[in-house]
DNA sequence: CAGTGGTCTAGACCACGGT
DNA sequence: CCGTGGTCTAGACCACTGT
């Protein structure tokens, strides 16, 4: 559970940093001493401190500015990494075996909502898949994704039957930006009838949305089937 | 939307590598060049490829190892940063007055389920409260804590009706580090009673459990005010 | 064993931003 | 202005791990 405390290195230097703090021996919003002082009195070098500080920093537990130096964070921002890894694997890591099921597949276009998470012209076609993950034969996340052909023209090429449109597009489609929404919603019909869940379940919802540049490449809204988890440190 | 490519420094090296990949030069599950190479190829020093590439591991787009080098990512695990603020200042960026009511504040030995969470013994006294948090007026999160006093002993001199106990633990506890579970559930009676809402409407659930060294110090489910939407880039 | 990444060092210059 | 963090460099040694 506790990280062991290093002995040398710039992880020593982090963790006696830690330690200060959390003995309150520096209190929050509170200056520490410079870089350059904390390297004599640690006896290593500057970078060696400049490594420690800033990770320190990146993690929320100080805050630097230049020449105002650092300062224990007032109201540390707890910031939790959350991996988004691919279905088959997040499903092989429960030790269950993956499935994945094609639903729908069509050509539409771009009603008023999908055109404004996309941000194009309401009216453009797009290519629509609907599809079902599965975890030991049992359903586990109902995909409902759009993708815009005109960015990665070769997936009207692709059925999507054999191969799920995450991982065509990781392998065929250059690397991406995107936001991620996360949201509880009563379980839309398609959803409640693929996961074969009550309709309205409460359903943890994640939304995706890539660009590519300027454009975005695709949407997709992942219904987990009920009761799922996401589990993170910070 | 797009970062301006860096002409000079870590980050210079940083984009062209992704150039690289973006371009298809480098392929999924391709091997680069070693640190040294790249150092001669880009006319720096190979602290500053280190610097490049390990904040590309980091971000998941590379994977390397020692002596085997590095290689791009076969199935980048895509990585969102959660920002958890303090709530006073998750209800101040919206552009809201931010409010906070406590409900309700008892002493009582831990059941079953909590004590699992807390990993400690059935029956241990702890602190719970129920709390409301306010933006504009109107309710925005529910909060259920448990805390244990024995960590943190000075919480049970505090009546927690003018400062919520997130941030009495920041400015009075240690640094900790923590889990966090996120998850769609039916709201509660008690929760549903304070948002205002329907029971069993579907709520965003956020459940907190914060260590100090091995000891548990509290647990908080957070229930957010229906339709809420966490969000997130990678 | 040997190649590769991980890190430390000492010194230097620069960019930002309080004062 | 000038102190502070941000970064680069060249060289060195070490730790891990594939062969």
């Amino acid at each position: 559970m506790v990280n062991a405390r290093a002995r040398t290195g710039w992880q020593a230097v982090r963790d006696e940093v830690l330690r200060r703090i959390e003995t309150r021996r520096w209190l929050p919003g509170m200056a520490i001493p410079t870089e350059a002082e904390l390297a004599g009195e640690l006896h290593c070098a500057r970078t060696t401190v400049n490594r420690a500080l800033r990770e320190l920093a990146r993690s929320g537990v100080l805050e630097r500015r230049r020449k105002a130096g650092s300062r224990v964070a007032l109201h540390p921002v707890r910031r939790a990494m959350l991996d988004i890894p691919l279905l088959r694997h997040e499903v092989a890591a429960i030790g269950a075996a993956y499935g994945y099921r094609l639903l729908a597949r069509q050509t539409l276009p771009a009603n008023r909502i999908i055109a404004r998470q996309l941000d194009l012209a309401q009216g453009a076609p797009l290519l629509r898949l609907r599809a079902l993950h599965l975890a030991n034969g049992r359903p586990y996340v109902y995909e409902d994704r759009w993708i815009d052909p005109r960015v990665t023209p070769a997936a009207t090429e692709v059925d999507f039957a054999g191969i799920s449109a995450n991982e065509w597009l990781i392998a065929n489609a250059p690397l991406s930006t995107g936001k991620l929404a996360i949201a509880a919603v009563p379980a839309p019909p398609a959803a409640a009838r693929a996961l074969g869940c009550k309709r309205s379940a409460p359903l943890l919802l994640l939304r995706r949305t890539t660009w590519l540049g300027d454009r975005a490449v695709t949407c997709v809204d992942m219904y987990y089937t009920p009761n799922h988890q996401l589990q993170s440190e910070f």
